[in-house]
DNA sequence: AATTGATCGTGATTTATTTCACGATTTATT
DNA sequence: AATAAATCGTGAAATAAATCACGATCAATT
């Protein structure tokens, strides 16, 4: 019997979906009810055979000469993102990141609900913030696993990271978004997703000196 | 006459050397000296020939049997990153997120200085946020320009990004920080670092869902 | 009905990135 | 002095991702 290999998306195609995903949302508004991987190719300044190529990743098949029938294709990216139910999560840290994210409008459109938000400041607790809940640390453990919840957003200061993530992990957390600059101690089954606003930078500022140093070298000048 | 090939530092390399940097300044101030890229690996869970590679980006060469002295690795790692001298930014849309990047403190260890904010709305302007001035958005081409400022970080909502792209790009603006889920119109000579969201999200969402599909198939239970 | 233009799907190719394999160097230990 | 242990650097191989090339489909137009 021959396997039925099913491999996972790559990493850089599902970034990218989460991008179509937003363009479409915004031509279905305009009244769109088809689009192609040419058009949709212009929009993001992509090969219209990378967004193609992309697509393989959900079941559906595009109509030759016309393109896609913009409600299914929305609709098929979502389930390959898992964006097709509202999942709950909950958020630790609520500085001033954590506050960003508590009032992130977008997540709604992308299925993400945070149902609550925790930290041991005292006077953040009781509070609201963008109408979220902010409640005491040591309810954690014991609200994710009531509510079943499977997705944490940790936006804490690096040195309790680790701490909060294992009251996660208590709780039954499947999923961590992880915003702290640190490598989590989880299970092998438990999914992190990091993010590092320093590494983003570093992309940055590194294409930034390179450009100015070509410029340099080929005597362009704003002077 | 042969032609040296010097090539781009690949974008992994430089997410990569970012998180080199934040562990190395952490060993750094717990007093080592020197550092293998063995012990790196088994901080940061990679690959020690992976780190060895990467190395290759800077000038530096370790000690067989020894490792590099730390200091000297941090500094050439600043090196390639654009890190070693303080850069100044400007910043636009003092919202949540405009708010948390203005307060965020490690961007002083990474030579990041944002030198103010900016923002259309009336209450916001004259306020001072984490201690930096939020001044109108009017004013922010000038003082780009007179203060030579080649870094601008965009918090704005998408719709208006473009717009304040070409307020920054009117102030000789040379690279922007993109949080705004937009593709930016831009000259080709001008660095563009997207950052979103909603593709870490697509990521996190994407392998939990699959994570959760295995470990029914599996048959393995909390219950 | 035939032609044109826009599009799709996909195997093959190319390019980029990671991992492997191994010889060489240095420190610590016998 | 010889041996063992830790490490480095790097060319080669393997893997992953992006791009190309091209045949096929469909709608619109002649």
């Amino acid at each position: 019997m021959e396997k039925s290999i099913i491999r996972a998306v790559p990493q850089p195609t599902l970034r990218r979906l989460a991008q179509y995903h937003h363009r479409l949302k915004q031509l279905e508004a305009m009244g769109r009810t088809t689009v192609s991987c040419t058009i949709l190719a212009n929009d993001l300044k992509l090969a219209s055979t990378q967004i193609r190529k992309d697509l393989e990743a959900t079941t559906l098949t595009g109509q030759p000469g016309v393109g896609f029938v913009l409600a299914d294709l929305i609709h098929s990216i979502e389930t390959v993102l898992g964006w097709d139910n509202t999942t709950d999560a909950v958020l630790a840290g609520a500085g001033s990141l954590g506050t960003a994210l508590l009032g992130y409008e977008r997540f709604n459109q992308i299925g993400l609900n945070i149902i609550a938000g925790f930290d041991i400041d005292g006077g953040k607790v009781g509070q609201k913030i963008h109408g979220k809940n902010i409640l005491p640390l040591n309810k954690l453990t014991n609200l994710v696993q009531r509510m079943k919840i499977k997705i944490g957003i940790l936006t804490v200061p690096a040195e309790v990271a680790q701490t909060v993530t294992n009251l996660m992990l208590a709780g039954g957390i499947r999923a961590i978004w992880n915003f702290a600059p640190i490598i989590l101690e989880t299970p092998a089954d438990v999914v992190v997703e990091n993010v590092s606003l320093a590494s983003s930078y570093a992309v940055l500022s590194n294409r930034l000196m390179e450009a100015t140093k070509n410029q340099q070298l080929t005597g362009v000048s704003n002077l």
